[in-house]
DNA sequence: CGCGCCGTTGAGCCCGTTCAAAAAGTGTGG
DNA sequence: CCACACTTTTTGAACGGGCTCAACGGCGCG
């Protein structure tokens, strides 16, 4: 499982970025990329399970996960932890809308060995002067984020094991896809996660976690092997379980 | 319980509102209020139960809401609603991060009659570019309402019954005495909510918040009657109960 | 080959649900 | 001001989804 770090795709300068069409950086043209660059500090790679902050650090630097999948959390109790949201390549991180002296509300880790984009809050003012449009972005992503946040309230709150589950399966199924537009005909995804990862993002114990998806996978709707995840008909599931794709705008329409 | 509207309060002009300090408005100089205001399209009343906006229907205002209670919900299927946050006076609602085009991912409702103020989404961008200090405060707002989300999707995913409601009614609680600072040492607050809500809320039927409730009664740690809510000792049940007061910084402090 | 993590399965229990019905508030119209 | 209708709160009994505890199999890695 820990893999070792030379796994990761090294990031390239940000002009060559291929994931910056998913990320912070989407609204800048080629010709402005080169000057917000400069408002990155490095690039920085985690072992799988290392945390990348925690609750309670100050903020002190915001991020874009490059490669690799992550989740933030908080820990409920001793043994209990709920996951607040899976992070894919492009996602960003950290932010919580204070440029000074705020702490993680949660923690951030590391699904696998992962590979991120590091922006020092210092900075970002100065960025968001010179690179207007890119004020907006954040504000943009964070709201997507609640919609987002809004859509597993839902999920915990109204819904039962099963749809849970398939909801939270369908989510990924379509985020990961958004950034891979051309295999939007594959129905078959990498799918990284534990049983006991999805069982702490849906609320659920990981026998349970398991038991679900063993229906899941007898009724034909989804199959889960080798770290592959396979939806053969996404959209009949969706309708099965109530799922609403269109709250996942993809991230470079604005 | 549709109590008629003549019994909110009338908004004054912005530069004597009394919420104001609380709101979108928060962060401007007496002297901009003037011009800031003729965002404003006006001032509307809803009378209890009266939809705000609804799922799917296109944006075109943003709200601040001025008086009453109101929340944001999900309809998930026939009978069942997931409420995903409740608004007091000074919250913003409609934001979705979008100047144009796109649509309301959830419903909005008064909790009793309410009192709105109204800002078309055809201003804001003329607004934010001649008030800076608004864009960042809007940013600002939405980054905490993430964090408040976050909270809750801990309450549902991981908590015990018990727990998920101190934590609703101490979240509410601290959140009404912010907007109160006079109120400091009160620990009994207006508290419109029924059980019906409070378990759309948390994800439990009304018949279990009910006996829930009455369980925190009996132990003394909160009274609800009569439309009011105490807490004797609010500081003894955040421990009891694991709740973190942190989460909620005044609106007023940036 | 052996260790550790992950997935799988079984049995029994408990928290929260469902269904049903009565009591207590609350607003409305006469 | 009172009577009526409706909503909200309260209580009981039985069911069931998901949890707990426990054990075993499988796979990857050292």
């Amino acid at each position: 499982m820990h893999k070792t770090k030379g796994a990761l795709t090294q990031p390239a300068k940000c002009v060559a970025c291929p994931i910056r069409k998913m990320a912070l950086f989407q609204p800048l043209a080629q010709s402005e990329i080169k000057s917000a660059q400069t408002y990155k500090s490095e690039n920085r790679m985690l072992a799988a399970g290392e945390d990348i902050y925690r609750q309670g650090d100050t903020c002190t630097e915001i991020y874009t996960l490059y490669d690799g999948w992550a989740f933030l959390y908080m820990d409920i109790s001793p043994g209990k932890r709920q996951i607040l949201r899976f992070l894919l390549p492009g996602d960003l991180l950290g932010f919580h809308g204070d440029l000074e002296g705020c702490r993680h509300p949660h923690s951030a880790q590391g699904v696998s060995c992962i590979s991120l984009c590091v922006f020092p809050i210092s900075r970002l003012l100065k960025m968001f002067r010179k690179h207007p449009k890119l004020g907006i972005r954040i504000t943009w992503m964070t709201a997507q984020d609640n919609t987002l946040a809004h859509e597993h309230l839902a999920s915990l709150g109204r819904r039962s094991a099963h749809d849970k589950i398939a909801h939270l399966l369908l989510e990924l199924f379509y985020r990961v896809r958004i950034c891979h537009p051309e295999s939007d005909r594959q129905n078959t995804i990498d799918f990284p996660l534990t049983q006991e990862l999805i069982g702490d993002a849906v609320g659920l114990t990981s026998i349970h976690v398991n038991r679900t998806i063993k229906e899941l996978r007898r009724s034909g709707l989804v199959q889960i092997k080798a770290r592959k995840l396979t939806i053969a008909d996404p959209e009949a599931i969706s309708k099965l379980t109530g799922f609403n794709r269109r709250i996942f705008p993809p991230r470079h329409i604005i």
